[in-house]
DNA sequence: GAACAGAAAAC
DNA sequence: CCTCCTTTCTGTTC
């Protein structure tokens, strides 16, 4: 049977809460941003209505720069808290549309061929459900949207097409509002012309390199001998950009249980390499960290210290424990160890700093190094 | 094979 | 002027 899967991507997510939410922002150009603390508008712009980006406001950009663009838009800050809460019922919602396995040994989450890609993102599985025809899945896809509208008063674009790559890249098509139906004999001619940047998964610092052998576009990497893709980029990323470059992506719809890490990473307020100034910040860090990880009662293995100094360079320094911990003093210990192994090897002050716990287990009993 | 550091990508 | 989070892969070293 012919696969088909849907790409669902929430418009202007954290935007169009803030709108629903207070009516009175509605036809203003609205900047969320994320704030740093280090002066009134020094941050990045986390989201932005359509009103913001006709002025050429985008995410990622500095706030003081969307603000150079347009004086008299509303700069908010983000409430990720929040936006999460909305996100998961928006999840649990589209969920239900997603093929569903009969296997009753499987919870509810796992049932569901349904892959959340983000706070604002996912991929439903419909070939069982559609048959494998397009015009179902079209139809499928215009009730999501107006069932989300109705439920939720949040507008999706939604892309389909016969894998996951090309339904994401289809959602990308047309929006906001949008819904993209890609079938397989369509997908040579949408993937040819694009530019490498538009191929999910072909960043900048490939594209670079492929550029300089003389590729401009998605149809003439395609063209391209995959032995000599190989010899440039090695073998696994040689054999994805051939076949990506083909629409060629057979990767499964899957529920992802839970992340394998958490970090946490803000900016100091100013410069530093004072141990004591940046320890207190990580310390807030440690016990945000500590809350996710109680909530989901895990241990881990592996703690990462992260260093954004001055030049914006970022530098890493990790450790891996001999057996799980859960506790923060073990947290806190570890941190700080590595926040002085960092600077005996490191020149430089700190612009940023973060700390992330990997290897992350079920905790059963155990909590303490102290235990051991 | 494990530990560690860093790059790349996308959000 | 320049946020924050996670995943995946690669290279090096032991």
């Amino acid at each position: 049977m012919q696969r088909v899967v849907i790409h669902v991507d929430m418009d202007s997510f954290f935007a169009a809460i803030e709108e629903r939410e207070n009516p009175k922002l509605r036809g203003k150009a609205l900047v969320i941003c994320m704030f740093s603390g280090r002066s009134e508008l020094s941050g990045s712009v986390s989201t932005c209505n359509y009103a913001a980006r006709a002025y050429g406001i985008k995410s990622g950009m500095p706030c003081s720069r969307a603000k150079k663009l347009m004086p008299d838009a509303l700069f908010l800050p983000v409430r990720k808290a929040f936006y999460n809460k909305v996100s998961a019922d928006i999840m649990i919602f589209l969920m239900e549309y997603a093929d569903q396995a009969s296997d009753l040994e499987k919870n509810l989450f796992e049932q569901a061929a349904f892959e959340q890609l983000s706070v604002d993102e996912a991929f439903l599985e419909v070939t069982e459900r559609t048959g494998g025809d397009f015009s179902r899945a079209i139809r499928l896809g215009f009730q999501i949207k107006a069932e989300l509208w109705a439920k939720e008063k949040l507008s999706c674009s939604i892309g389909i097409g016969p894998n996951k790559l090309i339904a994401k890249m289809a959602s990308d098509v047309q929006k906001p509002n949008g819904l993209t139906a890609i079938r397989p004999e369509e997908v040579s001619t949408f993937l040819n012309p694009l530019k490498l940047t538009q191929l999910w998964g072909l960043g900048s610092v490939t594209a670079e390199k492929l550029q300089e052998m003389g590729i401009e576009t998605v149809g003439e990497l395609a063209a391209r001998d995959v032995l000599e893709l190989i010899s440039s980029f090695g073998k696994r990323k040689g054999i994805w950009l051939k076949q990506a470059a083909f629409g060629i992506d057979e990767s499964p719809v899957r529920a992802r249980q839970g992340s394998e890490q958490i970090g946490r990473i803000a900016t100091l307020s100013e410069d530093t390499r004072d141990p004591k100034i940046i320890y207190s910040l990580l310390e807030k860090l440690i016990e945000d960290l500590i809350e996710k990880l109680e909530a989901r009662e895990l241990a881990f293995r592996v703690v990462t210290l992260t260093a954004v100094n001055s030049g914006f360079r970022m530098q890493t320094k990790s450790r891996t424990l001999n057996h799980p911990v859960s506790d923060r003093t073990s947290l806190r210990q570890i941190t700080r160890e590595l926040l002085e192994l960092y600077l005996e090897e490191n020149p430089g002050e700190f612009r940023r700093v973060g700390i992330r716990v990997e290897a992350l287990q079920a905790k059963k009993g155990q909590t303490s190094l102290f235990d051991y």
